[in-house]
DNA sequence: GATCCTCGAGTTCT
DNA sequence: CTCGAGGATC
């Protein structure tokens, strides 16, 4: 064969294999078998095997994946990527509408609704119709380069159809996620090698496409839909509606189920609909994406800091699955606050297995009338922690008698007393629960910080009889350690030397150390600042405590409650004895000068640059505060990655917000 | 007495 | 992160 009818056969072979992918992967509608597909592929391989030299990157050969790199190369956004403000309530979505109206004078604000898919969001760029470059969205403004990665899915075409005649510049927004059944598929071949699987598929997809090697991206089975025109060389289509069409048209895949809405109550109905074939969908969605579909009138309203003010996403209520509450334990805290706890037959709950929830306190109990061996709705509250939802009544069912709180401490059989909705185990001197929560407490990172001294490590000393209480830390010894399961020369020394490093303390992380009611992180530091020595606090009348700010009957009385307790005072002298010694606290300085004096700060999400002590450390270094709830009165919101519900209402209240890098600016002196 | 602002405490899974 | 409740403020 000569070279000419070589490339030309190459050519088309390339043509004919991107046809296919089109039709198989976007369109899944494929015209062929597999075994036919494979021969092609297998045929394009060989020819460019044998001819090395007329291998280009657009080849479909190219999606096996690169050699690996050794870190993926940040890439600036041509524009930044924004999120959505999300939306739960059916109210917030019609305040949407009525602002679009207000803001735009009309009466018909048309909108394009669609899936929001759960995966992550990725930026393609496209230059004379070539994929060229692939981003994730990173900070919004700065992302990593996956293109390698990309061009190993198949639903993403390297090529743009020529005979649309695409823009010779475009640059994309998609999401990148993984099909359910590919999902299960792949976890379970991981499994199988005895790798850990991926918790739920959009891990999995953030996971796959932030490979290294990519040749691991392409082993796993990614897709990919787009959904919006960040930038074209070319007149741009009058609406998002258009937007995807023309997408479409060029051959990139676009969300399938979608509608154009003439009012609001379409958008509504548009959720119900697509929330009702939620479960039969083949990947995950977790709401709905409502866009104001004139491109003109986006621009007119514009974007705040984060998010575009013409588009919300439209949530789901939270997953809810079924399941039995197989027993309702019982728990003790550190306070002796006896905390119900359902243990669930375990099941998944968005992508995770849970397996118990807590009931708070008896009046949830009873309020949600829940019993052993009930039939109940799990969710997921805040997407984080397993709460009941609620019970599902099963006709005929034969209950079990509902639950009662135990009248004597599980753990110590001391008596149980109820204050308000809580009840607490009265055996403060005998219960090994509430022991063991106390000595975690006092070596906890904030009070004593005491390396090494974990839970495990608590309930082996408490078990073994070596340590009754906070005092008896300071007597142990390296050879009592040695005879504890899991403790060799090296463990036992770096304990006895962390106990040995905590006897210099702060008054203020002591007081916090030894779990006084009421007596938190920021309460413990007011009374150090105040009393500047333990002597002093434990003197004071409840005439001086109640002076302080910040300090008002409640508190007054647990401080004098607990230091008038025989048993805690003599545990004080004892740890004095063996030689801890009280710091008063160091005089206030502010070395980065008082820049931020009067300030307060409340930080959502996490710092890249910074540890959340770190940051307040710093701030507090430039004379301002850190509080952990936004108010009018909170002068800066700190968003890190992944914001919470702090953000919301900052920007409801008005309060300025700053990026990570704002904040750095700030607190860098010059 | 009501309202707003904060703090403390408990919580799940990986 | 969320809930409940203490403390400050008007």
């Amino acid at each position: 064969m000569a070279d000419h009818s070589i490339a030309q056969r190459i050519a088309a072979l390339r043509r004919e294999i991107r046809h296919h992918d089109h039709l198989y992967y976007t369109k899944d509608r494929p015209e062929i078998s597999d075994a036919e597909y494979d021969r092609l592929f297998r045929e394009l391989v060989d020819l460019e095997t044998a001819h090395p030299d007329l291998i280009t990157a657009d080849s479909p050969t190219q999606r096996v994946g690169a050699p690996p790199l050794s870190e993926l190369a940040k890439v600036s956004h041509e524009k930044p990527m924004l999120s959505l403000d999300s939306i739960v309530d059916q109210e917030d979505v019609r305040a949407f509408d009525q602002r679009m109206k207000r803001e735009l004078e009309t009466d018909q604000p048309f909108y394009t609704a669609e899936p929001k898919f759960d995966g992550l969001s990725v930026e393609l760029v496209y230059d004379q119709g070539r994929f060229v470059r692939g981003a994730t969205r990173g900070d919004g403004m700065i992302g990593e380069d996956v293109t390698v990665n990309l061009r190993t899915i198949r639903a993403l075409p390297l090529q743009l159809h020529a005979e649309a005649d695409p823009p010779a510049h475009l640059v994309v927004r998609g999401e990148v996620y993984m099909r359910l059944d590919e999902f299960q598929s792949l976890n379970r071949r991981m499994t199988e090698r005895g790798e850990e699987g991926f918790a739920n598929p959009r891990n999995a997809a953030a996971g796959s496409l932030r490979q290294l090697d990519s040749r691991i991206t392409a082993s796993r089975p990614l897709t990919v839909t787009c959904y919006d025109i960040m930038a074209l060389a070319g007149p741009n289509p009058a609406t998002h509606w258009d937007e995807l069409e023309s997408l479409a048209a060029w051959g990139l895949p676009v969300p399938e189920h979608r509608q154009r809405c003439r009012s609001i109550d379409e958008v509504l109905r548009f959720h119900q609909t697509t929330d009702a074939l939620r479960d039969n969908l083949p990947f995950e969605i977790d709401g709905i994406v409502v866009k104001l579909d004139r491109r003109d009138w986006q621009d007119q309203l514009g974007s705040k800091s984060r998010s575009p003010r013409w588009a919300i996403a439209y949530k789901f209520a939270p997953r809810k699955e079924i399941t039995v509450i197989q027993d309702i334990a019982v728990s003790v805290g550190r306070t002796g606050t006896l905390t119900p706890l359902a243990l669930l037959k375990p099941v998944e709950v968005g992508g995770v297995t849970i397996s118990r929830a807590t009931l708070h306190n008896a009046d949830e109990v009873a309020r949600k009338d829940v019993r052993v061996g009930d039939t109940v709705k799990v969710e997921r509250a805040g997407d984080v922690i397993p709460a009941i939802a609620e019970r599902v009544p099963v006709p005929g069912e034969e209950r079990q008698a509902p639950f009662v709180m135990p009248d004597h401490c599980p753990v110590c059989g001391s008596a149980v007393a109820r204050e308000g909705a809580y009840f607490y185990c009265t055996g403060q001197t005998v219960c090994v629960a509430q022991l063991k929560g106390a000595i975690e407490h006092f070596a906890s990172k904030s009070a004593l910080n005491i390396d090494g001294l974990g839970k495990k490590t608590v309930a082996q000393l408490v078990d073994a009889g070596m340590v009754n209480d906070l005092a008896d830390l300071y007597s142990l010894t390296k050879e009592q350690l040695l005879t504890l399961e899991g403790f060799a020369d090296r463990s036992a020394t770096l304990l006895m030397e962390s106990i040995e490093r905590s006897k210099a303390v702060s008054l203020e992380r002591l007081l916090m150390g030894l779990g006084i009611r009421q007596v938190g992180q920021h309460i413990a530091r007011v009374l150090a600042k105040h009393f500047r020595t333990l002597s002093r606090l434990m003197e004071a009348t409840q005439d001086e405590l109640l002076q302080v700010r910040e300090i008002g009957p409640e508190i007054s009385a647990s401080l004098a409650s607990f230091f008038s307790e025989a048993r805690n005072r003599e545990v004080i002298e004892r740890l004095v004895e063996r030689g801890l010694t009280v710091n008063p606290p160091a005089a206030e300085t502010h070395p980065g000068g008082r820049s931020l004096a009067g300030k307060t700060f409340v930080f959502t999400g996490g710092l890249a640059g910074y540890s959340r002590d770190q940051a307040k450390e710093l701030v507090e270094r430039h004379g301002g505060q850190v509080s952990s709830s936004v108010s009018k009165k909170t002068g800066y919101v700190v968003a890190g990655t992944d914001p919470g519900s702090k953000l919301d209402q900052a920007q409801k209240l008005g309060v300025q917000i700053l990026t990570e890098a704002e904040f750095t600016a700030l607190v860098t002196p010059g």
